[in-house]
RNA sequence: GCGCGGUUAGCUCAGUGGUAGAGCACUACCUUGACACGGUAGGGGUCAGAGGUUCGAACCCUCUAUCGCGCACCA
């Protein structure tokens, strides 16, 4: 047998094994199998997306679920996708646009310019999918659904046609979020708040009814003063209360206004008084509507002033305006004062700009099934891990508000409501303000609607066709231009991506692997999803909820514990980690580091220890196959077992637990941090230097015992590292021939039975002994500077009988010239000694510097004195022996006499130098 | 303001009531027959602070400080 190269290459290795997974077709389910299901959707990345750490880190967690499931003999169904990401690509398809061709979506018209997306995605897009191939995710990529397929996009269709049908979805004219960068209406979950520095302009305006008295307002935003139609106190506010029902005239934009009372002021706010802008606030919007004021709006859609009643102001951005506003009211004397201040400001998500609080007449959602969303978490239908995530969930369920769904977007699901065209229902979004006045003054029906905003009443519903067909009169109606919030559809996703049969198979899901920050957006609106639309096969809560489990990873940090971000640049491309560290190296580097609730701090080292992590197994690996060829299935023989070999069965059995426990609790750190300690320190560190005793003997007996436990432990530790580190596994498992067939699908190792092995805790304790000694000696090599590399000799005072047989492995770990065993040994010359569980050990050299070996035992005694005392003081208080358990009392008492033994015989040694 | 989470070695983090741990970094020795992406040994901690519960607290409780996150408010 060819020896193998010092250093896995994972490059060759891993693309060998992934294409052969996939000929193999290993990664199909198949919806027939006798075999129990196990299934995960995964989270669709957008098309437009680049595999990210966090991508890697969520991947590499289903992947290691999904295989782990195959190998316990589950029909594994990991179902991949993609999503359309409606604003997000067609943001990145505009840009490429105006790089290219210096044109806008609106240059080139819908159908065009949707022609262009497709083109540019059939380019551009999905790249995704091949990167998490190459990370060797074992996805039935036959299955992968796109957020756009036909048969999806008839099914989000056809939920919101029944949705309008149960009156959950309306059309309504409201106060919205409005993204000026991208011009479209968000959700409230798309908004973030962050803080601000600005000012608080203290604006004065003139009482109409009493020429000369002002009536002073503070307002962060002057700009849209021209929008103000009412000022308002409170209504307990005595010191405005004569002011009530008489007027100001709006010092920009010159106007009457009407003052009122209403309890939403603040009394201790500025000076107590608002600027009351129903088109541009949400809570002035609110006031505006139980005062029935009009709704002037001076932006337009890009965040521009539109106000040609103000020249000054008319087509500025909205920042510059409010500079400039304030440098307006400056000059006519109307600006009191201007304090520096701060406050929240909502931000776009998307594109990181202010949000405009806007009224705008969209689409929304009244979201069913709240109640019942609520319990199936509360009542543990779902359970999530970690656990204090179901408060942040519950919380956000119980202030719920309806969810606006439609997007001025072309890219995506185009809504299925058409208007009749003589009456065009939507009014124009960007009114000059005083034409828009008009209008609402001249027209009733305008104003109805502000008030009724539903359109489910049965007269604005005459006006509203919404259907999954076109109306039949086709002519007549124009359908709407917008399209629905991307989440709207991705809701679906956990069962609309199965066929009927896949569905009765594999939904519910068993685990749902996804960051925290899309909770809202994604994991509660599609546990709604699940329970009002029941895709299960029973009308049951538990059959309908999407996922049993749902596993919420940590989010990745950089070393400065910042958010990785493109802008930042501090976001490493997993493919180059992958280059350099191989795909197995970095997820079993991450996969370590990756703590259940916590955000990881990413730091490329951790990344180089996966791969030498791997380097490790794999020399080990070597090291057997010099020796010759392992059993296929390998098997042990109890009655010919070493001690280090019963003490690493031992550790393997605990491994298993352990590793058991952490799968149960989702604690991938914790197994990964096993299997590493469990490989590195009990396999190769400790059991195989002790075995080369025997590997190296003449000893046929022994040599096929030690390497049969070798195969067998390897053979295990293979087995349970094949879902973190798939590749390398593979590798492994076909080159030592433990099986014909793949790793993937072998059966997990078992906890071994001790039971057939005489007196297994004292062959333990025997090993463990040996171990120590072993450590004990090498520190006293060390401890007087005899290089490591140089054999010496040492003199084991201690019971000749138990450890005979251990001498040849002693020699060897401490690489001794000789251990030399002697009951009777007197120390002459200062010999430097430790104490161990054995006896004492001694370096066959005199001190060459008596003072230092002096100072060395002193130092020892001290630290062993002070163990002592500790030990002792706890004995002596009654209450601790009266009160403590039998066991730890027990524990401590032997460890006090161990201590005790261990002080004299260092006394004994120390006195022998003086 | 409400809620959640963190604070343990220089760094990154484990550690659910009984002798404070790992990796990296650092120091010394070592290319010895799997591995220098390695081996051996070592130094380094009032477990954020205060109080309480307990025979016993890094761990449970209370408060404080501090960092982070979510929600609400924000004229």
């Amino acid at each position: 047998m060819a020896e193998l190269p010092k250093r896995y290459d994972p490059k060759a290795v891993e693309t060998k094994w992934y294409r052969r997974w996939i000929d193999d077709r290993d990664f199909q389910a198949n919806p027939r199998s006798s075999k129990p299901p196990f299934s995960i959707v995964m989270p669709p990345p957008n098309i437009t997306g680049v595999l990210t750490l966090g991508h890697v880190l969520n991947n590499t967690i289903q992947d290691i679920l999904c295989r782990r499931a195959r190998m316990q003999g589950f029909e594994v169904l990991w179902l991949p996708g993609m999503d359309h990401a409606g604003i997000g690509t067609q943001t990145a398809v505009e840009k490429y646009l105006r790089r290219t061709e210096n044109k806008t979506r609106h240059d080139l018209g819908r159908e065009e310019f949707l022609r262009r997306v497709l083109e540019w995605q059939d380019k551009h897009g999905g790249i995704i999918i091949e990167q998490l191939k190459r990370l060797g995710c074992s996805c039935d990529w036959s299955r992968q659904r796109y957020t756009l397929d036909e048969s999806y996009a008839a099914a989000v269709q056809k939920i919101f046609v029944d949705l309008y049908n149960k009156e959950l979805i309306y059309r309504g004219r409201r106060m919205i979020n409005w993204d000026p960068a991208a011009q479209t209406a968000l959700s409230d979950e798309e908004v973030v708040s962050k803080p601000q520095k600005g000012n608080l302009y203290f604006v004065r305006y003139e009482i109409v009814e009493e020429p000369g008295r002002f009536l002073e307002i503070a307002t962060t935003r002057p700009e849209t003063i021209m929008a103000d139609t009412a000022m308002a106190f409170h209504p307990g506010d005595k010191r405005y209360l004569g002011l009530l029902g008489k007027h100001a005239w709006r010092p920009l934009a010159r106007e009457k206004i009407r003052i009122i009372a209403d309890d939403a002021i603040d009394p201790e706010f500025g000076t107590g008084v608002l600027k009351v802008t129903p088109a541009h606030d949400a809570l002035d919007f609110e006031i505006g509507q139980r005062h029935n004021l009009h709704v002037v709006d001076v932006l337009h859609p890009d965040g521009r002033i539109n106000c040609p009643a103000v020249p000054e102001l008319d087509g500025l951005d909205r920042f510059e305006a409010r500079k400039k506003a304030a440098e307006l009211l400056q000059a006519r004397g109307l600006l009191a004062k201007t304090e520096p201040y701060e406050n929240n400001v909502g931000f776009s998500d998307r594109s990181d700009v202010p949000i405009e609080p806007r009224v705008s007449e969209q689409w929304f959602l009244r979201y069913p099934k709240t109640n019942e969303a609520l319990a199936a978490v509360r009542d543990h239908l779902i359970r999530f891990f970690p656990v204090h995530w179901e408060k942040v969930y519950a919380q956000w369920l119980q202030n719920i508000r309806d969810w606006c769904i439609s997007r001025q977007v072309w890219w995506g699901h185009r809504i299925p409501a058409w208007y009749i065209v003589t009456r065009p229902s939507r009014l124009p979004e960007v009114a000059h303000a005083s034409r828009l006045r008009d209008e609402e003054e001249r027209k009733p029906e305008a104003r109805l609607r502000m008030r009724d905003q539903d359109t489910c009443k049965p007269e604005a519903r005459a006006t509203i066709y919404v259907g999954i067909e076109p109306p039949p009169d086709a002519e007549n109606w124009i359908q709407d231009e917008d399209t629905l919030d991307t989440w709207f559809s991705s809701w679906l996703w956990a069962y609309e991506t199965m066929d009927e049969k896949t569905r009765a198979k594999f939904y519910p899901t068993n685990v749902l692997v996804t960051a925290p920050d899309i909770i809202f957006f994604w994991v509660a609106r599609m546990i709604i999803a699940g329970l009002e639309f029941k895709p299960g096969k029973s009308n049951r809560d538990e059959d309908n909820v999407p996922f049993r489990h749902v596993y919420f990873t940590g989010l990745i940090r950089d070393k400065l514990g910042r958010k990785m971000s493109k802008s930042l640049g501090n976001s490493p491309d997993p493919l180059e980690l992958i280059d350099k560290y191989g795909a197995d190296g970095l997820r079993f580097g991450l996969m370590r580091i990756a703590p259940s609730g916590q955000d990881i701090r990413f730091d490329e080292k951790q990344i180089e220890q996966g791969r030498n992590f791997a380097t490790k197994l794999w020399n080990v690996a070597r090291f057997r196959q010099m020796h010759g060829v392992s059993e296929a299935a390998p098997r042990i023989d109890k009655k010919t077992l070493s001690i280090y070999a019963v003490e690493l069965l031992a550790r393997l059995n605990e491994t298993i637990d352990a590793i058991e426990a952490a799968y149960r609790e989702y604690q991938f750190n914790t197994v990964a941090q096993r299997l590493y300690d469990f490989v590195w320190s009990d396999y190769c560190d400790w059991f195989v230097e002790a075995a080369k005793t025997d590997i190296f003997s003449e000893d046929e007996a022994k040599k096929k015992s030690a390497l049969a436990v070798m195969d067998f432990v390897l053979s295990a530790i293979l087995r349970l590292l094949h879902p973190f580190m798939p590749h390398l596994t593979e590798e492994l498992w076909s080159l030592l021939g433990f099986g014909k067939e793949s790793i993937q699908f072998a059966a997990l190792p078992e906890k071994m039975v001790l039971d057939g092995v005489a007196d297994v805790p004292g062959k333990r304790q025997l090993a463990l002994a040996i171990y120590q000694t072993v450590q004990a000696g090498r520190n006293l090599r060390a401890e007087s500077k005899v290089p490591s590399n140089r054999k010496i000799g040492f003199i084991l005072r201690a019971d000749e009988k138990l450890i005979s047989d251990q001498v040849s492995t002693l020699t060897r770990l401490l690489n001794a010239e000789e251990v030399r065993l002697d009951r009777k040994y007197r120390a002459s010359a200062g010999n430097p000694v430790a104490v161990t569980p054995l006896g004492e050990i001694f370096l066959a050299i005199a001190a060459t510097d008596k003072a230092r070996e002096r100072e060395r035992l002193d130092k020892e005694i001290a630290k062993v004195e002070n163990e002592l005392r500790t030990a002792e003081h706890k004995l002596d208080h009654k209450a601790f022996v009266d009160r403590a358990p039998a066991a730890v009392v027990e524990e401590h008492r032997a460890r006090l006499k161990n201590l005790s033994a261990q002080l004299a015989k260092l006394k004994q040694a120390r006195e022998g130098l003086s």
